[in-house]
DNA sequence: TATTTAGTTTAATCGCGATTGAACTAAAAA
DNA sequence: TTTTTAGTTCAATCGCGATTAAACTAAATA
């Protein structure tokens, strides 16, 4: 049950548009989901400036631009070799989709928060079901500490 | 400790600003979260159109346009009283942020799962990488599902 | 019925980020 | 030293979503 190599090469192909898609939904630009997406599934795990523009069929400037920003977020890593770039992908902290998540919980918690410091009516209908939600956050946020030691301590 | 009404009302604006810079992090319009700011933050809880716009500077067009969106996203009611219509929250799910959450996790669970099929290599550092982060989803999951049973029976 | 009012629709604009192309730089190779 | 190559920089463009203004509709009011 093997797969066919061109099978595999569209396929492939699909999934860096997905990823495209993924990461733009979640504010990066097209490109950079895709650099990630062709450096996560190809089956060479390192590849060079030159292999990238050409599979992904970009021009040179944007992936310089790009890759820079990638690797000064720790996505990507570089590696240069007399005067090429090697690039392959960073393996973060496997927790880096929660801890975003976390991050935003402090934001909504924040935004709650200070509604209701402004409210006149600390009961009013909003400013209960805004305290609501802030109980929901601090309870997911034990959860995850609890979690997390879990995975760690494996 | 009584807070003056022009503290309280610029602070109000400060966090209606917040409110839309938040929202617009993650994919709404600007005025979008704005609206949703005001909604929040106003001691009366329900507005009619015309206070939305003469207090947020927006022209009907863009409010009409936007609430429209929102009142189909359930983020806001409207209840037609003659011939205007007023706006107040609608108080969602407790989880709603949450549950967002988790589709992300989705999206991000099948990227990674359908990486690892198309390798040639299951045993690549990559591969393992992404099995280990599926593995982190999934105790996530799982942890959540307990934590909202126990929000839910108190 | 005529008028006023609340909100909708839509064409036009504005601003901005993503992308490209081409000139440019620095370093390796010849 | 000259040439080639890898990648960078940056001005120009492209496309698109957000916003507005103004014309328009429908319903309430006079």
């Amino acid at each position: 049950m093997t797969m066919l190599d061109n099978e595999r090469l569209s396929g492939q192909n699909r999934l860096i548009d997905d990823f495209g898609a993924y990461f733009e939904s979640i504010g990066f630009q097209p490109i950079a989901g895709r650099i990630i997406g062709l450096l996560s599934v190809s089956d060479r795990e390192e590849l060079s400036f030159d292999e990238i523009i050409n599979r992904l069929k970009i021009s040179k400037g944007s992936a310089s631009v790009v890759l820079r920003r990638l690797v000064s977020e720790c996505r990507v890593a570089v590696v240069e070799s007399g005067r090429r770039h090697y690039y392959r992908l960073n393996q973060q902290n496997l927790f880096e989709l929660l801890d975003e998540f976390e991050r935003m919980c402090d934001s909504v918690r924040y935004l709650l928060n200070t509604t209701i410091d402004l409210k006149t009516d600390k009961e009013s209908s909003n400013a209960k079901y805004f305290n609501q939600i802030i109980n929901t956050i601090d309870r997911y946020k034990t959860s995850m500490a609890t979690m997390r030691q879990a995975v760690q301590t494996i």
